[in-house]
DNA sequence: GCACAATTGTCTAATATTGAACAGCGCCTC
DNA sequence: GAGGCGCTGTTCAATATTAGACAATTGTGC
């Protein structure tokens, strides 16, 4: 997984004061709670930034099951997948709470990239996350539900929370369905595992129902039960 | 998936231009069957290029389980994943049969890319894996894995078969085992759908033993069984 | 602040999946 | 051409997982 290296914040802090440049003569779009972004299918090929927000990606099979693949928050860029020049977007993104987001279009997004000599640092960036999508299919393959919960679990807190002393908290609320669709498991089991990891002090929420992942412990508790 | 866009399949072409300048004073490395390029956890930060044979990419985890990631083959590039910076490799590589590669220290890698103009072309490619691999997640997380082999036997021939008039033919030989650890299953479950697909006629053996997938009957017949 | 909607915790029976076993087959080596 | 090895096809009982149902609880909009 991804662990947050200086390298990759590095890269973030720099492309955000290049999409600043590009972008801050462009209001940015106010989207909705539950409102969607783009939707799987549409063509428009632009690259998003999350000034303030959460957005989730997720993916809808041809039955109308759900797949959550990543929720970003504010200082990341979504939808750059129509750099791939496949045409049509493959996810739905929607707005978790309200958010502000810059627009870019995909062209101008590279081109700014290019100017600004960060073409090597996206690649790298790209690179990240191949690695860490790599991580999840592996997973998906080798380890059981409960596993995959712990591990998801670990991942978005690292990736979203903010740090406590001993611990991190998940500001967003995620739901147990939500979950179930990351995991790959159904929405009884997720209750009985978050029940699990609270009844063990792996996780707890605290007076404003945040989340609160004790990251040492869920980790050593997973590595515990192979 | 990758449907082996003309402009994808341009990028290689470029690219592979590109790494034979480079590497045309350097001679290839030959790699037996069943040996290993290089290991999980090998910090040796280069990329590959072959030049002939099949090399498998293959995640383990903690607890031994194995999961497929990819086959590549002639004209392919992999181990790209060092350019993350992350360190380390996250996958063993091994022949299939008796190859030949070209090996490229990372950074010369990108250097020669960005000298060849090439540096978008390349986020392009890393767009269209990232893109693939978000359809693998989805897959393994809704479809069931009848459906999950299908695809999964789609995907290898788009990439890797020959295409004859009616069908696609793959000359890899690719164990029941190894499908299993691509699709998530076990071993005697994709014996049982490889016999029905068998027996539908969506696959067949050829009389040199290749597998050939009747890529229209099959989509059909997944289609059919949502 | 009330009423409705969504989320959670829990339970079941029905179903799917696993892992282990074993025979047959083909291939390779010697 | 005999022996051994790895792959396939098949079976089975044990186990895990699912889909549904249902209250209890929480959150939300009005």
């Amino acid at each position: 997984m991804n662990q947050g290296t200086t390298q990759s914040d590095q890269f973030k802090e720099q492309m955000q004061g290049s999409l600043f440049n590009e972008t801050k003569n462009s209001s940015a779009i106010k989207v909705g709670k539950h409102d969607h972004v783009y939707t799987a299918g549409d063509e428009r090929e632009t690259v998003y930034f999350i000034e303030k927000g959460q957005i989730k990606l997720v993916m809808v099979s041809s039955e109308g099951r759900e797949c959550m693949l990543a929720i970003h928050g504010a200082g990341d860029v979504f939808g750059e997948l129509c750099l791939s020049g496949l045409g049509g977007r493959l996810e739905t993104a929607t707005a978790m709470e309200e958010s502000f987001l810059k627009e870019i279009p995909c062209d101008k997004f590279l081109s700014r990239l290019a100017k600004d000599a960060l073409l090597e640092g996206f690649i790298k960036y790209l690179a990240v996350r191949v690695a860490d999508q790599q991580q999840v299919i592996s997973n998906l393959v080798t380890v059981d539900s409960e596993q995959r919960l712990g591990k998801t679990l670990l991942q978005i807190a690292r990736k979203l929370g903010k740090k406590d002393p001993r611990s991190i908290r998940i500001e967003v609320k995620i739901s147990h369905e939500e979950l179930a669709t990351m995991v790959g498991t159904t929405r009884p089991r997720i209750s009985v595992f978050m029940q699990r990891f609270r009844n063990l002090d792996l996780i707890e929420y605290n007076t404003e129902h945040h989340l609160i992942i004790k990251e040492k412990k869920l980790s050593a508790y997973l590595a515990s039960i192979l």
